[in-house]
DNA sequence: GGTAGCGCGTTGAACGTTCAAAATCTGATT
DNA sequence: AATCAGATTTTGAACGTTCAACGCGCTACC
């Protein structure tokens, strides 16, 4: 009574042995069908529930998944990693297994602590976020054959297609080509795309959409002139969201909220009308884009959560051990239109002024 | 050599047994010095490391830290979490210890959550955040005497030093004190709040820090007629912020950023001069306000998360199993102050407007 | 009627660690 | 030289689970 259920101890209460117990929740059809009957209520009853410790000792197996956090560089961008965290944590729930964290000042760190996890705290596999060009950890956990899934394409010259390793990913040149149609469907020609340098696999792929649409389209893409690398941050979007309208575009596309905010801040400095449409389009529909009512390109990011932890899932049961070639997921992002509250980011009517102190 | 080694493999190597192994690691003043120091450093070399499973088999104990991830609700303020969830992680791993994501729909649900982990997965602790009125999570986990730390204070009449649990808490209230004297300092006098709807503990607090800074000032509070409750959105802080400067406020202290922006665009919304200073102070210092160059109150996040950390340890570790009172921290929030770049959020000056499509 | 096979259930062993007790060694004391 | 205390090391057992092998009873087949 005293004390939490185990095998044994339901097993002498129950009359069978611990191995039956085992059997009737793990191996249901070893079991005669009425001792099933039998002893599943008297289980169900008494709460039992397999400690995982041992459970873990001895199939190495221990139904825990491992991800570094990010410090949130910008705060605002940094918000579509919350976001996956949270699916994450979700999706991983869902098939019984669980999410533990980690942090790490660099790629380097990273390794270290996959390592260290790897030896001490059986963990079964592990989510990679923010991939780049050359990135040495896909290289390693390859080479030491550790089961993983990047939220990420490898960013390098051959095609992510053929990679080695598993992926999931969003098609974020599918998103900015796409707010590149919208704009040119509301009659806008020179539209022009502010984004970071050149040399970011995300940032080139997003820029990518945009020409392409323009391409499609017919309309003279002019891109050198519209198109612009600048840091992510609110102000250095607005100066380069600036220079952009003054070399003649109407609309812009952008690579991140935070560039769009930037960007929206510097359309209305020139454009008084406060009813006017904003031409402005960001990336990642963050929270602050729909408190500012600011149309964003949005990632699916629940199903790059259910995706990846569906491939880590297969990876640890997968046939002969691996052998079967690995898989990639390529998700669509989609559109989200917004109209912005005249009055956020807005302009003020030239009413009377408010009290001063 | 193939295979990780454990205790029997390297005490077969270095010709003694497993338990001195274990003691050199764990109890080294038990181990003769010289033995020691034959032993140490090849164990170091041979890259051994304890299998938590076996450990946690025997001690129960896991070195395992969980938490509940909430959805960040509004977005803006759901930042202030995930600080925490950062600064909670590395916290931990400081002291050697992990932590695990859940997911819950409800604080019953997360009570049955805890329950499902606790009988499982030997978590040693939980850490419980956003608590309220009339907890019911701190019921459950008293009661079934689970080690556990709250960050936030038990929002019930008793007062919160005299609670049975540990709790680490910020005082909001001293906070939007500070924000109230500056603004006072700065020559205003009729400084309104712009918060929640009576009720939240959080909240009636924050009011109070505000509430006690005119108090002290002898200033009429009118308090009344200054204070506003709403509901935590941009949209509605404007419509608050637009309300309260109507009743003459000239300077508004917010119960969050996401109110605070709102106010601000309500009142660029009345005061044509971009270079003004804008009397508005939100509270969090969430990324959005520091993009925005928004004036905020900080909380000590990290701060908050070592000295969870640090009681939770000591309730393991407590010499007789508990008995000691629980401790209670409450550590003071700081103002951070900033300058609002003039083109965001900002006025167009009366130049000329954008090309249209 | 022997035996091969199958269905079902049990037992021994192992995963890797630490606690508790027993064994051995060292040096000093009688 | 025997004894004892203390320091150091080793051994047995246990934590809770699952794998592998084995046992038993029954049926079917030749």
């Amino acid at each position: 009574m005293a004390g939490k259920p185990t095998l044994v101890s339901l097993a002498r209460e129950l009359g069978v042995s611990r191995q039956t117990i085992s059997n009737a929740l793990n191996a249901p059809h070893r079991v005669n069908v009425r001792t099933l009957e039998r002893v599943l209520p008297a289980i169900e009853e008494s709460g039992y529930r397999p400690h995982v410790a041992g459970r873990q000792l001895r199939t190495r197996r221990s139904r825990n998944l491992a991800m570094r956090l990010f410090a949130s560089a910008d705060g605002i961008n940094g918000a579509i990693l919350d976001r996956f965290l949270h699916a994450l944590t979700e999706a991983a729930q869902r098939d019984g297994y669980r999410l533990t964290l980690f942090t790490a000042p660099d790629d380097e760190g990273e390794v270290a602590a996959i390592d260290e996890l790897l030896s001490t705290a059986d963990i079964d596999g592990f989510v990679l976020t923010s991939t780049h060009h050359d990135d040495a950890r896909t290289a390693w956990l390859l080479e030491h054959d550790v089961p993983f899934v990047a939220f990420g394409r490898p960013w390098s010259s051959e095609d992510p297609f053929e990679a080695p390793h598993p992926w999931v990913d969003v098609d974020g040149g599918s998103g900015t080509s796409d707010a590149t149609v919208h704009l040119l469907e509301r009659g806008h020609r020179r539209i022009g795309f502010l984004g970071w340098p050149a040399g970011s696999g995300v940032g080139d792929d997003r820029r990518g959409g945009w020409q392409r649409a323009l391409d499609a389209a017919g309309v003279d893409p002019a891109t050198d002139e519209l198109s612009l690398g600048v840091e992510d941050s609110v102000a250095e979007g607005a100066r380069g969201a600036r220079d952009l309208f003054a070399r003649g575009a109407t609309a812009l596309v952008c690579a991140s909220d935070s560039l769009a905010i930037g960007a929206v801040a510097a359309w209305r400095q020139g454009t008084p009308d406060a009813s006017a449409e904003v031409p402005v389009i960001g990336f990642d529909d963050t929270p602050v884009a729909a408190a500012l009512g600011l149309s964003s390109v949005r990632q699916p990011i629940e199903q790059v959560a259910e995706q990846t932890v569906t491939l880590l899932l297969k990876r640890f049961t997968g046939g002969a051990g691996g052998t079967a070639a690995p898989e990639h997921v390529l998700l669509p992002a989609s559109l989200v239109l917004r109209t912005p509250d005249p009055h956020l980011l807005g302009l003020p009517p030239p009413g009377p002024g408010h009290p001063r102190p």
